[in-house]
DNA sequence: CGCCTGGTTGAGAATCATCAACATCTGTGG
DNA sequence: CCACAGATGTTGATGATTCTCAACCAGGCG
């Protein structure tokens, strides 16, 4: 009775069958843990575009696992400004840093309509007493959050904006392959302003460095379609290797 | 026969009685815990100004806190440059990045005379199943590093340097205050260049602005020792609160 | 004493932000 | 289906901030 060609927000999919499951938290399971993971998971509706998943302060009870779709995370600092932290896209795990404080430290803000699995980390710590193996993997998922900033942070530091550009939209490209799209022709779902606010420039210095590229030869740019034509040449601007 | 006044580079002082234990990685130990943990903790002789405690790509196999000295953390990018990425003073915990490869993701290097406490991570691993509050305090520690980058991310993409350096300054100030050491007056163990990389400024820059809070009456620089005058003018300056 | 590293100060150049005008897209309601 | 308004994106001109290059100074060490 289930469609063989998946909805991407079906929420009957179990962690089992799920397309994603080959780069999501089961990654590290056997079969049978898979299994007990599956118990604990929650799928609710969709969230529209956006719909909040949690908000900063928000008391920390789960983390979540992008289905479908794609969200962003940002924090708002004490003199109320706006600093987008992270993208997530299908397979991808967000909420961790709520661990800490038991408090939520950014917000979650659904970009499109976007479906994700729910994992209570209350049931998760108690799981992990059971699988080893999850809780080295939960180790594992900060411990690259923590690399993936850092990678952020050497770009923001080390990098002018052309080099941030080129780095972000590779980045992109290889979270695209991940899920089996096209490494060269995507929709980039977040604003020039979201953007600009992540890679610490403004909507202008974005656009003009697209437009750049764009006469250059590198890629072709149609709203947020990008076509990337020269991914050589892109690689050899953004010198940091972005995973 | 054990010298009332603690020697800062004593190895025998066990974690019961050390007087980092309200800021270590006991902080949310019962006792008999902190008993356990003592037991696997190990502790080496001093390393001297220079030396790396890991390096990156090491395997990993601890983490690590400073209990004595000062340390910096630093990786180094695909092309060559450094990038500190952190600095670490009595009382604080490193090595947390190489959890999730096994390898370690930047390299330590002691800024002077330290002694460090290790803390294998395979029997920590075993020790958090015994002890759940033990695991909930590595997961903490992680996220708060995650947050500390974060705020060192809005530091790099919305201040400019006078507030970059005064941010830096404060929290220095508040993690030698938590040592229970002056937050005014107090000696910066890095080095100018050190200190400009991390804040993703040029050494120059970071003298420019220590010199010119010098003439505004807000410190006194002398080479590395600084006498804050102004603390709150400092903070006006530094929008953004650090811990 | 001289060398070398680390730090300071100055002048000029480059990058990117700012401000402003305009173009395009989106969605809403007639 | 069209018209309109608001949001979003592009492009240009100008200016500020910070980097780069260079000279110079101070301290540590052989």
């Amino acid at each position: 009775m289930v469609d063989s060609q998946q909805c991407p927000h079906d929420s009957r999919v179990s962690c089992t069958d799920c397309v994603l499951n080959s780069i999501c938290l089961p990654i590290a399971l056997e079969a049978e843990d898979i299994v007990k993971l599956d118990e604990i998971v929650a799928r609710g509706r969709p969230l529209q575009k956006g719909d909040h998943l949690y908000r900063q302060e928000d008391e920390f009870s789960s983390i979540y696992a992008v289905r479908s779709g794609s969200m962003k995370s940002y924090t708002v600092t004490d003199d109320g400004q706006e600093l987008v932290t992270g993208f997530y896209f299908p397979g991808e795990i967000l909420g961790m840093d709520g661990i800490g404080r038991n408090r939520h430290a950014s917000s979650a803000k659904a970009m499109e309509t976007v479906s994700v699995c729910e994992i209570p980390f209350d049931n998760l710590g108690a799981l992990s007493q059971k699988i080893p193996s999850l809780q080295q993997h939960c180790f594992q998922l900060m411990s690259q959050e923590i690399i993936d900033d850092r990678q952020l942070l050497a770009l923001l530091s080390k990098c002018q904006a052309e080099e941030r550009v080129a780095t972000f939209l590779l980045s992109v490209s290889a979270r695209k392959a991940r899920n089996r799209l096209s490494a060269t022709h995507f929709r980039l779902p977040m604003s020039r302003a979201d953007m600009g606010n992540y890679l610490g420039l403004t909507v202008e210095t974005i656009s003009r460095v697209l437009s750049k590229f764009q006469k250059s030869k590198l890629l072709a740019v149609d709203n947020k379609e990008i076509s990337i034509a020269d991914i050589c040449a892109l690689k050899e601007l953004s010198a940091l290797r972005f995973e």
